[in-house]
DNA sequence: TATTTCTTTGCATGTTTGTGCCTCCTTGTT
DNA sequence: AACAAGGAGGCACAAACATGCAAAGAAATA
């Protein structure tokens, strides 16, 4: 990766997060941290953004577009996704599907990451694209755009001739006794198929999410192998870990 | 290869692939490393291109977050893309595949049109997220980053599925006599395969590439039912409406 | 055709740049 | 105040670069 590359990059990340952190840069970008602090100085003496200690913040007004990214960008999120990262290792087949959680940890993949990405959502696929080593397959299908995942019996009949390591599951609503559950029944055949056919399973989930049910199951808690959460109370996270599901919070 | 002949390959690299490294270059072009130096040197005193250390990238819009957008609007593709509108109607089935022209044409199609989109390139399928009356399908396969479309033999299955009114081709190389190429094999057949299915084909195609041939060949200009371009000769014009094709210009 | 002139290219040379590591210093946190 | 995390500056090495030069072509002229 060009250096002018790799600086506009921070610019593109600071704008977009707000602050960022050096030793993360250095992990998403895949080049050491001196590496990382020089970038930043460099930027900061331009005057495009603002160095602090550990890291950087976001220069002058908020743009006009600012409003939506907020949205988009969400700081749990991004702290739920390092904590994924841990998981995550060069080789691996990942199968990930929709949401904006699991966009988010899409970004923050280390630009190095060697292996297999297995994805029905096309904002997922398109994040990829500057990850060189990691070859994307697209399970196609009937275009669903409220979550923009790819739905149908297409999808269903391209997922049972494939196999993963690791999939990434975006969750809607988890209760430790109904299980995983959501809105739409065709997204909840899809997710347990998707489950079925990968040797692990995890699932990030902010605590707005806890303990939320809706109509169509998708599986019970016990099939996760990894979830990860902000800090809960110890008594559910017992629950959970009775459950043989390795919980992980702050 | 003539000098002045590799300079402008080099800048039609460049503005196709957005950056390019020297070492890549000397090897593509089959020169010393010396020589890519100094063509980037004189395109870069020309201020055709940006040179940067170990390689150049493409100048103009520097690329910043959301004018990445404008980048990639450009009022000669818009033109062409209002054109095509002419022949997409509501309740057809589209059948569109990659290139930024196509692309282009997608954020300008009515939001109240009514049909279903084919597509094998998540972009394409990510613009139409908007339009309530369209179904997307989505055709699977490996994707292509360079070109953002998905290949490979999952993708030719897929194709074989279905049909459509209305294929909508991007094209990057079209000659009258050769026919329509493409520097990719894999490209050329998912193409291929594209018109086959389809009852008309349209393409866009800005002069740049007008008279241009690579190595893979697509098939002949008169499976083309709609050329839409920009002024051309009256010969050129000629030579292809001899073939049975409607070519639309200014 | 032969010869001269000019351009282009590749190679050898020393130089600069980008990056990672190391050591020592600074900052923030408990 | 103690301690860990972050940072500055120096060093080392490889990759990329500029420059000069000579050989190979191309173009022009005799």
């Amino acid at each position: 990766m060009l250096k002018q590359e790799r600086q506009q990059t921070i610019i593109d990340i600071v704008n977009e997060e707000h602050k960022v952190i050096a030793s993360d840069l250095s992990r998403r970008l895949s080049v050491s941290e001196d590496t990382i602090r020089r970038d930043l100085k460099e930027l900061d003496s331009q005057g495009v953004i603002k160095r602090v200690h550990s890291g950087a913040l976001r220069k002058g007004p908020p743009v006009q577009d600012f409003s939506t990214r907020r949205e988009i960008f969400n700081e749990t999120k991004s702290n739920l996704a390092n904590k994924a990262l841990h998981y995550i290792e060069d080789d691996m087949v990942l199968l990930i599907d929709g949401g904006t959680t699991n966009l988010q940890l899409v970004h923050q993949l280390p630009l190095s990451l060697k292996g297999t990405v297995i994805t029905n959502s096309p904002p997922i696929a398109m994040a990829l694209s500057n990850h060189n080593e990691i070859e994307v397959i697209m399970i196609g299908g009937t275009l669903f755009k409220q979550s923009m995942v790819n739905l149908g019996i297409d999808t269903y009949e391209a997922l049972s001739t494939m196999r993963a390591d690791l999939y990434i599951m975006g969750v809607y609503n988890i209760d430790p006794e109904i299980g995983i559950s959501i809105p739409r029944s065709s997204e909840a055949l899809i997710k347990r198929k998707m489950a079925s056919i990968s040797t692990e399973v995890l699932a990030m989930v902010t605590n707005d999410k806890l303990d939320t049910v809706s109509n169509h199951i998708v599986c019970p808690t016990d099939h996760l192998t990894y979830l990860i959460t902000e800090n809960v109370h110890p008594d559910i996270k017992r629950l959970y870990e009775k459950q043989g599901i390795t919980l992980i919070d702050s």
